[in-house]
DNA sequence: CATGAATGAGGTTTCATTCAT
DNA sequence: TATGAATGAAACCTCATTCAT
């Protein structure tokens, strides 16, 4: 998941139509697919610029120009694959924050989802981590509502756990959000770039670190409130 | 700071050769200056696709050429930026760490350190948090010793502060620095795209909830504990 | 009317097949018109590199594909568009010229027929003044015939009127087809680029100056001839 | 030299400077005039649309990113030949022009400049006959000012012939301008397609012809009057 | 050391045309 | 006969880099 897409004040057409490939009425929908899913392999493989859309159309056993019969040129197949995939992921995240489980438990499984999903696939993980945080322009225009809306998934999560008391009374539930974005996308950064087989944590033992805190019971934030009030 | 963009199994050359600019012999260290800094404005603004040599060279008021007098390409240029920012960084970095402070006040002064670095310039903040996750191989070449040394610090802190029973003793120091530098570097990310004017925490405010957890005392561990047990 | 573009050693195949449209046994004649008028209009608006057969088709509501049932290809439509044009104007001209009319007059009418069927339709004209003198190959194959028999009609009555003294004894009438030819089609490419409403002038005023001639009566002759005994 | 060139208001930013090459400084002379050689060669002979700047460049032994050194670009390269050429034949023009000879002298000399500039090169002739009459915009950008020019000289003399009762009071000069470029613009046109050694006919022919008119002396023009007068 | 004119590789995209239905 | 989805060829121009001065 990309974190990027803030910009306030760009101006963008239709958003939603922008978005949107170019479909030929009647469209092979399996032939869509092929084209996305070369895409996404050869887009994690060698990068946005340096794929080649010959490439993706061989790959994915189409005509070159055929690519643009269901995409609007290069930079809309990157984008419909990061909207799709969001589209998929926040499905999947909205029927999990509907359910009545404890916060705590509904932040494991977002994150779960989170690191499963980018963690799933190299080559998707790849486009997610890499490819997509390149392009402000690109990120303006697709992602940002999608992934503003995982961000709200997480922000209910939080403020409902803050309102049953699970949570603490005074956490900030946007740096809560931040702090688990930044913390899973690291993690999947990690992953991604070490080549190891699997993310260095997952999503129970980072929210339990979350949840838990760095401190040990009962030390850390005296020391930190008694220190506070020296000047620097 | 950026961290990313290593593809598995990229041959790279010589790392510290790679790094090493060409520099000839008494070459003017003012002209050079000039450079990276039109560097830094440039890509900040531009990205680094988008920025051109003859406008680096422009606004550094020197010839194309005399840029290939002192950076290998345009790639070098961008990773001598990186390297000499992160230099910068470390050397401050190393001597808080060198401090007796108290863990978690190291650590909100390294958290400091890179909130302050990357949030006191647009520009170098758009090349750290978004051009030099772009490319693969520069990231390859030339970010991954610095910044595995600053992961080292604030493991060290984490380590030592586990050790002095600051920090749980059960907390995984490399999951927390990836927390620490995962949490901070997307607050970086939102700030430079929200367009507003201060990050939405201080390294205080990060450090704080990151010691002290999410969740309400004496509660939610317990409940995520029991929960656990059961069978999804 | 176009003449141009004939390069010296273009091979063309045969005239008349090329010229022929695939026309489909029972094809419908109602369609072939829809689709040439479509033509008309959109190589006239948009200039026949940047009209598009896709956009023919859509203004002629008929699929893409159905406009290769009637011509062979774009640059046949073009040719079309001239062919037929011109079948119209030869019609009208060849029973112009077979009254037995005043040369004057005739040479008035067949006039006044190039600047009526050139200057009655801006898209027409576009197509004739500027479009069809784009391509060597397409003139060479199309316009040749055609426009030489125009030509031919002109020379005819001109003879005529030679013959019968109303015109000058040494007139060369090739000559003299050449200058009716170009100035009307110079009015009528003025006409067109300027803009105006009407061209400079209609055909009565251009043949009776062609006729009369720019010379003051009794003067300008007779010193271009002094002059042209004298060596240059 | 192309007729076209008019279309009264087409917002142009900066005439003169949008014609201008983009010349850097300490430019080639040598170099800028072989491209433009090749250029009129490999126009003239394939067509603007046919004519590949690989070619061009390869004719004038440049690489072809030299060619955008010194033009903006392919149509540049067009509109330059163009607007030097003109200015050659303008300057040429204005001093026949500023000549005390008598207008009809002065005429032919316009018009055999007319000829001889493009009757002496085929290759220029195509560019000026085929290739410039292609693009309206072309047209527009590059030819209005030096043809209008051109146009004003004719018409200066016209006027000064008429004064001087050198050519006839009733004789309307912007027609005569018409008729004189469309004729000499048809013998080019002819001469080209044809593939004849020469034009068919020479300056003084062409003028003489118009000065002293089609008609046989005392005879057509009242004939002309006379059927005037009568209904259709 | 500095210059900046010259180089030339490289790739997206369009759109005329085809052909299976 | 009609359709319109699929094809794939084709070339301009940019710009990082070099090198003669």
């Amino acid at each position: 998941m990309a974190h990027s897409a803030h910009r306030d004040a760009l101006p963008h057409a239709a958003p939603a139509a922008a978005v949107e490939e170019r479909a030929p009425f009647g469209a092979d929908p399996e032939k869509r697919r092929r084209i996305l899913k070369a895409a996404v392999r050869t887009f994690g493989r060698r990068g946005f610029h340096e794929a080649r859309i010959a490439e993706i159309a061989a790959a994915a056993k189409v005509a070159e120009g055929t690519v643009y019969l269901y995409f609007r040129n290069k930079e809309d197949l990157l984008g419909v694959v990061f909207d799709e995939s969001m589209e998929d992921v926040l499905e999947k995240g909205r029927s999990l924050a509907r359910s009545k489980a404890p916060a705590a438990e509904q932040l494991t499984a977002l994150v779960d989802l989170h690191l499963q999903f980018i963690g799933s696939d190299r080559d998707l993980a790849s486009v997610f981590q890499i490819e997509l945080r390149r392009s402000a322009r690109l990120v303006e225009r697709f992602s940002r509502s999608k992934l503003v809306e995982y961000f709200r998934l997480l922000a209910d999560v939080l403020r409902a756990g803050i309102a049953s008391g699970e949570f603490r009374r005074n956490l900030e539930p946007r740096l809560a959000v931040r702090i688990l974005f930044g913390a899973a996308d690291e993690i999947l950064s990690e992953w991604l770039l070490s080549g190891e087989k699997k993310p260095i944590a997952d999503a129970k033992q980072l929210v339990g670190t979350l949840l838990r805190g760095f401190a040990a019971p009962g030390d850390s934030l005296k020391v930190a409130a008694r220190r506070r009030r020296k000047p620097q």
